[in-house]
DNA sequence: CATGAATGAGCTTTCATTCAT
DNA sequence: CATGAATGAAAGCTCATTCAT
């Protein structure tokens, strides 16, 4: 299943130090030095600097999507699946530091809008849970009525603030301060 | 007779270019062009491109608090304060887009990381005003004792979700939907 | 007598920078600061900072000639004429370090070297004093039969390789130092 | 299967162009362009254009010592041995006038200055034969007793001075007058 | 005369990308 | 596939010089 090591590698590299030092802080050169591989060799994975920030980026999204997915209450309560979904999030932010930052700062970049255009269009999988969970909360009358984008703001944008909070040290989040996050979250769009 | 207008200059081009490609895309040649003065210039008045950044940055802080301070109700129930507070935030993004992107950018930035701490200890005018509403809203039981991170997170990290959304045009912000918006906040700090 | 305050105030400023700095380390802008004058005046006075630099030199060859004219042992023993000319030599060096490194610097510069050859060519006062001493000495016996490049070569170089130690601070020179090692340079060229 | 003599080609290329025009008068990419490589390839091999100056003072350096080295008279009388280091040092700035210039540059320079103090300090190579020698002589009695610092003057500055007339065309020097004025050197310190 | 804000050519240096090995 | 020396466009910044006041 595993393409490469010298793949995954560069873009472990990749990661870490855009997340420390920026786009611009993180020279191809070093990438390729951290990596342990020739700077050659990125090219031959990655077309260009921007491909591979962007399938970075994917990559990124993919692992929480999948991480999500597991355990996922299919079925259970809007409530349940909410907490699932809600709770796995914050837990990866906290764990993956670094996964954040990196998140944060493609987000906003010229990067980072394009491809989020792209992505409401195309309906990816993680636009898609998101969306059905807050409209099937929404018809069932389970959720406020403050149309999706009201709905998944309030939803999950307290909880990146909360996880920023984290990575810069502001505060400090456990378990038990995840859950009541989470839960605060929760009294803001159930009905 | 007129005072030198070539700074306000300088700082609208940067801001303009560096909302609109990110600081690396706004080179200090390209700035000097849209501001229609020489690249020299822009060093007369500020000492390096980071300087330049950070005082754009500043400046457009400085302009949002004042905006906050234009009829801010003082002594008014928190709901008021809140209100206002949350309702000119919002208009102000919608108004200025490009002050928002702005902002954006230099949030998640080598440059932004450094501020925002220093920001936190110094207890600057803005977060005085964030916290001291918060504070009092919990001490009179008027808000949900949340504690602050929380409370400020679930305020205004929505705002700005949305102010994104409006400014990448999945939504259209209008009067009527900030009011809903702002109230979706409050009713979820509120107690 | 005396031209301006400014435009000697303008060569002094210069002068010290450019000893201690080097030609690139003193800008335009920081001689007239030091100066105490716009940069503009010092273009009043100087065509360029070209100009300025070789004006400059030419200022201190004045000054180290009319030294050397003051108490000048004219009908009297070549002897005492070199003794007299090479220890107010030294003595100035020692006297004034920052103009003998302003010298050092040009004299191994661009700068230096075209006016070096002007200076052979028009027979200028200060090389006359010099040959004139020296082809004087030859004619009468008094001193070696070296050639003129030769003797000047040993009768000045040492002493200004000594001024140098000096400045650098590796030897010390006093009365008695700069006396010896004027007596050396004698018996250096003397048959 | 040659190796790389791109670092030398840059050396060349700068040290003929700084000769000729000074430290300012040769731009990186005009030094690049005579070396015939891109200017960021002299960044492969040179940290900065400082240290390309500092190394280029070095190797010139090392390449005069190394040639006195060779042929050495160990030894041999005070005197053969002072020919012998006079002669070589006057033959080398005579065939190699672009060095000299060089080397002329450099010393004046605040590069040179603080190098220089270390050397003194270091007790390099140069340095200890040059006093060795005159240590030597002045121990044995056989130059004159002058100190170390008028007698390492007396006997080297006025070939460097002669040097330089040479090199600006003052006069000629060949065989015949370098054994002559490396003679007169001689003289002035022998007892 | 005096000023210093304004200029832009030109400098050193970086770095994404290529390609011969 | 893998490499890293080589490249040169482009960046941030400096500074000699000008000119409106």
């Amino acid at each position: 299943m595993k393409r490469s090591n010298k793949r995954s590698d560069i873009m472990q590299a990749a990661m870490e130090l855009i997340a420390k030092k920026g786009f611009d802080g993180a020279p191809m050169s070093e990438i390729a030095q951290k990596a342990g591989v020739g700077v050659g060799t990125i090219y031959i994975y990655f077309e260009s600097k921007q491909v591979l920030i962007s399938e970075l980026y994917q990559a990124i999204e993919d692992k929480i999507m999948s991480t999500i997915q597991d355990g996922y209450p299919f079925g259970m309560t809007i409530r349940e699946r909410f907490f699932h979904v809600a709770t796995t999030l914050l837990r990866f932010f906290v764990a993956y530091p670094l996964h954040f930052r990196y998140v944060g700062q493609f987000y906003n970049s010229p990067y980072g809008i394009s491809l989020r255009r792209d992505r409401v269009i195309e309906e990816s999988g993680k636009i898609k849970v998101y969306t059905d969970l807050f409209e099937d909360g929404v018809t069932k009358q389970v959720l406020k009525d403050y149309g999706t984008s009201v709905i998944t703001a309030l939803a999950f944008s307290p909880l990146h603030e909360l996880a920023r909070d984290h990575t810069l040290g502001f505060i400090s989040l456990d378990d038990t301060s995840i859950r009541k996050a989470v839960e605060a979250c929760w009294n803001a769009i159930k009905r």
